[in-house]
DNA sequence: CATGTTTAATTGACTCGTCAATCAACAAAC
DNA sequence: GTTTGTTGATTGACGAGTCAATTAAACATG
């Protein structure tokens, strides 16, 4: 059977199955041959690629925060006014592929393993500190002094909207979320310019 | 050394152990044993009173629950106006009790728990229901129309101020919360009377 | 109040299952 | 015939839950 540059494939399935499966179970305890089977494959070639459970999750993380960072920088890249790059932050966490169920829950996920994980607490660091300071970028140059405040405030409720859908309780569709947010920035800008 | 009515103070033992155990460790994955130990008490023991891991987590969920209740109905009691009862509401949600490390940690692991376990999903999902609505009757009475979308932002920024707190990343303390909270809640008000 | 009996509390040792990780061996492709 | 892909079987560790045996308090009774 075995066909050459597998390696790259292989490690993109595990990838993906890993996030399926932590979705679809709702837990980190998910074990090394529920993936490789998913991913069609057996365990010892998991293994074999990864070396360890923990590098399977470090990966399946990256690539979760990868794509969501070019969610981001996608919708940035559009954006010409302060008010737009927020709500460019706002659309890009909350785009269908970011919403997905299996998504926030891996998320969800990851928030635990950053726990105990130093390495995952990196991953998830560097990310939220880009955003935040995004966020904090364009609030400086709408609100001033509030900026600070208000770049907490979004933050928090961008995650507690995650949350939210996560565990299904009250479960919010991608729009209606966006305009609790945008609903939030309308109103602290006191209505100014929403260009 | 049998002493008699050595039930109800071991079985607080547990549960206090539980939610110190899974603060310390930052995760679900903790042993019967290691809870045992921290109680001062064989694992056998744990077993012959509450029968299985589950319910020695259920019951300190519960725990968890009924003390964050009980800040809530205390705060709320001597709320006169709407906007006090919102405020009620927050403050409570930040107390010292409640926004100790090990607690916000273990708020985190249990909703992850929520996601297997339907018994814990019910739990968390009366004391979510209930905090919601007190957040809404009393928004009903000051914004009228928005009072959903307010309740909803304002839920989720709770929630995601906890998941901070949670991860250690970017550690606000409670009146910093508080802060975010209120300056959310006076905006979206329009200034309205701050009673 | 001494003594025998019940009974709650308690644990060490054990069972049984599970899972991460390893390894030896085999199968194409080159 | 060497490299790359692949797996079944195995190892070793660990953890939940059980059980039989031990302790000493509580209690009864003459």
């Amino acid at each position: 059977m075995p066909k050459q540059g597998m390696e790259p494939i292989r490690r993109t399935a595990l990838v993906e199955a890993t996030i399926h499966e932590i979705g679809a179970r709702g837990t980190l305890d998910v074990t090394v041959s529920q993936i490789a089977k998913r991913a069609g494959m057996s365990s010892a070639l998991a293994h074999h690629y990864f070396g360890s459970k923990e590098q399977i999750f470090a990966a399946a993380m990256r690539h979760i925060l990868t794509l969501y960072g070019a969610e981001v920088r996608g919708a940035l890249a559009m954006a010409k006014s302060p008010r737009q790059r927020i709500e460019a932050v706002v659309r890009a966490s909350f785009a269908p592929a970011q919403f997905r169920p299996e998504t926030v829950a891996a998320w969800l996920n990851f928030y635990v393993q950053a726990q105990k994980s130093p390495a995952a607490r990196r991953l998830l660091h560097v990310y939220q500190t880009r955003l935040r300071s995004n966020l904090l970028f364009a609030f400086r140059q709408l609100a001033g002094p509030q900026a600070l405040t208000l770049t907490r405030g979004m933050a928090a409720m961008i995650d507690g909207l995650y949350i939210r859908q996560a565990l299904r309780a009250e479960p919010l569709d991608p729009d209606a979320a966006i305009d609790v947010l945008l609903a939030y920035l309308d109103t602290s800008l006191g209505q100014k310019a929403k260009t």
